[in-house]
DNA sequence: GAGTGGTCTAGACCACACG
DNA sequence: GTGTGGTCTAGACCACTCT
């Protein structure tokens, strides 16, 4: 049985979507909304406000509704894989595996998942490649005992969270990112065809599930012209 | 008049502010409040939606509404001043004006503030001291037509939004940030005291009004120790 | 079972934008 | 003035968690 407001959000965003509702449309007025699905104006106003957001709608006060412009719409601030995010934006991507094993926590790592010095973590080390040229060296712990198997799993479609989430029922909900530039060493100069000493992008990010648990802590190095981009409010 | 929600959050958050309210605290129910308050239990849950999207607090279904924990409070992805920012946690903050022009628009800051080439430009360039040190060197864009005399104007308590705000009625409500890796030129280099060549992070700013007209265009480069901080959903 | 938050109804009046 | 979204009332029943 499907809520009334979720019902009238899918609908709206699925027409979002499709293209019969485009950027700067306006919609009906929430009353009309309301004949229309047959519901109270406080049950549409539950609906779009989700969409608001979720930044596929906007509202302007004695005006109407409208649609949002996708480009304010979208990536920032969304937790998505590295393959997921540039494979929207139209580029190849492919992975290089560069190792994969089931190694004791310690460490930075083993602090940012909670976990005791020695517990079992699964490692991966990755070379990401962008339209064929190296573009990130990517390294992930994930604690063992959530994805028990991960380190001889093949990752579909390159994207861990994605093999958490199918294999393991393990799914990462949020996460916080510090950044900070670094000189390339000799190993990463070499892995990301740059030169010793030149400045890479350093992400550390732990994510988290629904119920505030550590599932993954990675740290990743890319070349300078892959820019994060982010959102900043109020 | 106040809103009946805005008064019921404000006075929450402040009994969060003020301590009397701790993390994990749980608040009375949704009816007790709305007894409390004089208002029925819609509008408390009005006012306490807001403070759960403001990371204030959060909900667990049938169990009760709790106060967050402060570390998950979305300081991040805040539009906030260098100074707001760090002073906020605890270091001090000085300023050292190197430059303030009016300019004629050029290039990126006139592209980033949708103005014609030539439109007049208020530029300042700002070394940003934290705890006596060099941290950060910060240019900005205004356009000279939203804060005429913006040049000659000293910036309340070293923060150009608050200025902004407070002066000529200019609030900026979001932006959109690059973040890049780039080798310190000498220039640079000096202002920071650091190696030429080294590591810096480079912030591309452009902040807008809750009409979508940008405010302000920045760019900045700052020390390797001071990393940026970033939350990502979903 | 008791108590909590989640959804929903059927109205009302207010604040705002625009012609 | 007209139409829009913003706020608010006074109820009701449902879904979830805990004991």
């Amino acid at each position: 049985m499907a809520l009334a407001y979720e019902r009238i959000s899918d609908d709206i965003r699925s027409q979002i979507d499709a293209g019969s509702l485009l950027p700067a449309d306006r919609l009906p007025a929430e009353t009309a909304l309301a004949e229309r699905y047959g519901v109270t104006r406080m049950t549409v106003r539950h609906a779009l406000t989700s969409l608001v957001d979720g930044g596929y709608l906007y509202r302007r006060h004695g005006v109407g509704t409208f649609v949002a412009d996708p480009a304010r719409r979208r990536s920032l601030n969304r937790l998505r894989s590295f393959a997921e995010e540039l494979r929207e934006a139209g580029r190849e991507v492919s992975t290089e595996m560069l190792a994969s094993a089931v190694v004791p926590a310690a460490g930075e790592p083993a602090a940012e998942l909670g976990l005791e010095q020695g517990e079992e973590v699964v490692f991966l080390a990755r070379l990401r490649l962008v339209d064929g040229g190296p573009a990130a060296v990517q390294q992930s712990w994930v604690p063992r005992r959530l994805a028990p198997g991960l380190e001889d799993e093949p990752l579909l479609e390159g994207s861990l969270y994605r093999t958490l989430e199918a294999r393991f029922g393990v799914v990462a909900s949020y996460a916080d990112q510090r950044i900070l530039a670094v000189a390339a060493d000799v190993a990463l100069a070499e892995a990301l065809a740059v030169e010793p000493g030149s400045p890479l992008l350093q992400t550390d990010r732990t994510a988290r599930d629904h119920r505030d648990v550590a599932v993954e802590h990675a740290r990743s190095w890319s070349r300078p012209e892959f820019e994060l981009v982010t959102h900043l409010e109020r």
